[in-house]
DNA sequence: CATGAATGAGAATTCATTCAT
DNA sequence: CATGAATGAATTCTCATTCAT
């Protein structure tokens, strides 16, 4: 069983070519995370559906997992843009509450193999590290939203009501996710309350 | 040769000897669930450490996700008669609400495997019909509690808001349950308020 | 998980290499039909046998029936090969007859694992629908044999006569196989007489 | 892997609450061999159709094969009597060989796991010495038609004959068995012909 | 004795990963 | 370098058989 594992690519894909590979294992890694799950998800699956032979796949990860940290960065990244366009220019915090809570949820909700890499990050040892990163820029966001409207605590209680925000609001996404419609509805609107009731209390 | 999965008991254990054969299994998977988490988790491991052999399990067992499911019905019978016992006789509602938190954090931290295998349930294909059944009791709990208190809203709405409260609850107490003493507990701090200022909303 | 259980093998060798281990395979299964019989065959013999790691046997065949699937046509195959040589040009009928016979019983007595083999279909539910395709290619020579020599008998009951003679072949030849030589002999010469005594009735 | 394996019961049931277990775990086996197939076949699966316990069947067989060996003798038994119904009175020989026929295919149609333990004789090393005795009584049978009908021919060359005989006219009723009605009446009919010329041969 | 429970050995099948061409 | 082939180590699950009560 792997010793060590590293998770870090092998070779940085330098030619566009290579990229443009990288990322195809990539999407494909994210559409079976989804299509399949966490637990029937192989390499030579990925590498199948990517159009890609499994050597080549390995020639620039390591393993398995250094794929799904991959995964997780990628998406990370696109989070972190996501959340620059959406933090934009909303005075009231009620208002810049909800248009990052829509953009957060709307990101869980299409960003494909989301939430099914979110669930696998914590269900696998060898990724538990990466877990927190996984929603490490929505995390910042809220810190910085705290910071920039003076909100008055220390930095670590910052850090934590920025987590308490973001895993309760990923955890209860990921539950309407995979309800039918109007309790789908239900639940969403019941986390926007709760959060909105819950920062109201820091920043009203 | 597999015929659709299914996750009932082949047959249920008659003699004392059996049963205890049968808690063995679970108590094993449990802790493991713990140790190397659900990825690494395989009957073989489980039998192993329950001191059984593999046959033994299968012959209880159709196959390793009824184990999981066993033990997820187990613990949902031990969080009934633990939120029985907590329910009990707070007049205040805040009051109510931070006993019956600090039973479920604690619920959740000292149950054996608990955590891990909420997130198993979510992240493994045939155990998902499981993740609801899962956190029954309490939200049952949290349902009932707001009807007791006359809060004015269709049962549909009641059912969201304690599954908002529940698997947030949940969410948050998981990635306390990992973290460094001091973050912990502010944390699950933060997550008592969160959870106060959202019922508030309903119960003030 | 084991999908409808296939016979179809998973991919076409492409390279000599893997054609030569597929033959590997085959010939393996071949002749440990003969040695210990269809019962105590397992993959992972006919693999150790052939010199092939069992992961490279289900690269190639999805199960182990697919493994007797290939075999079962490998041998039509070269039947359909022999019985071409040997068709040839026998005016008389008797000769063509006798010569036929000889090769039939040369065929399922030399051919590793013909006789086994064809048990083996007849015993084993997943294969049965094989069982006809296996004698084909001496059955149609039987039946054309008929056609050639203008027997005046409808469709069906040529395909019943070719049957009847090739089947009851078959089954004498196979426990002449495992008689001493002299039953052996006797055998043979019997079958000889009463296929030739049966055809007499619609060609004389 | 059995060590010298007895075929033997291990006791001679002597009162008849134990011959009937051993009736039914063997009319249990027999209908298994029709529905499941013989590689299906297991002792646990035969002793819970039997509704007796796996224990007991232990201790009346020896082991697995031991109840197929007694099945394949009870069905010789009633064969033999079949048989002895049958041979009565026709001095016609065409006429005795025309109705023994007859009862030869019905035993073999009716009798349940007849035709399903004959091909499993021979495809189960352990079983292949009893694969022979299976049929022993019919072809004693035409043995003795051929020595009352006074042929003149020697000892083992009457045995070739009826081996031959027998054996082919099994082997083809197992055909006709897996038939469509239309085929299977087909194949009955040319069997009994071929069957009728070759002994013609000698008998006319 | 009849029964439920137990078990060692082995079955089929898959996976992550590496190699040779 | 890109590809097909190969492989060691597991994994899930079953079986024939025996034991203890």
């Amino acid at each position: 069983m792997q010793e060590r594992a590293s998770l870090e690519l092998r070779k940085r894909p330098t030619r566009a070519r290579a990229r443009a590979t990288v990322d195809r294992i990539l999407d494909a890694a994210a559409a079976l995370l989804d299509e399949i799950g966490f637990e029937a998800l192989t390499t030579v699956r990925i590498a199948d559906r990517a159009g890609v032979n499994i050597a080549s796949l390995y020639s620039y990860f390591p393993n398995k997992y250094a794929v799904l940290s991959a995964l997780s960065d990628r998406m990370a990244e696109r989070q972190l843009a996501s959340v620059r366009r959406t933090m934009g220019d909303h005075d009231d915090w009620r208002e810049a509450l909800d248009s990052g809570l829509d953009a957060f949820v709307d990101l869980i909700l299409t960003e494909p193999g989301f939430s099914a890499l979110s669930t696998a990050l914590r269900a696998c040892p060898p990724l538990r590290t990466l877990a927190e990163r996984n929603l490490e820029p929505v995390t910042r966001l809220v810190r910085e939203g705290l910071r920039e409207r003076r909100v008055p605590v220390d930095p670590g209680s910052a850090q934590a009501i920025a987590r308490v925000v973001v895993e309760s609001g990923a955890s209860v996404v990921n539950i309407a996710r995979s309800s039918p419609p109007r309790a789908r509805e239900r639940l969403l609107r019941e986390l926007k309350l709760m959060v909105r009731s819950y920062l109201d209390h820091y920043l009203a």
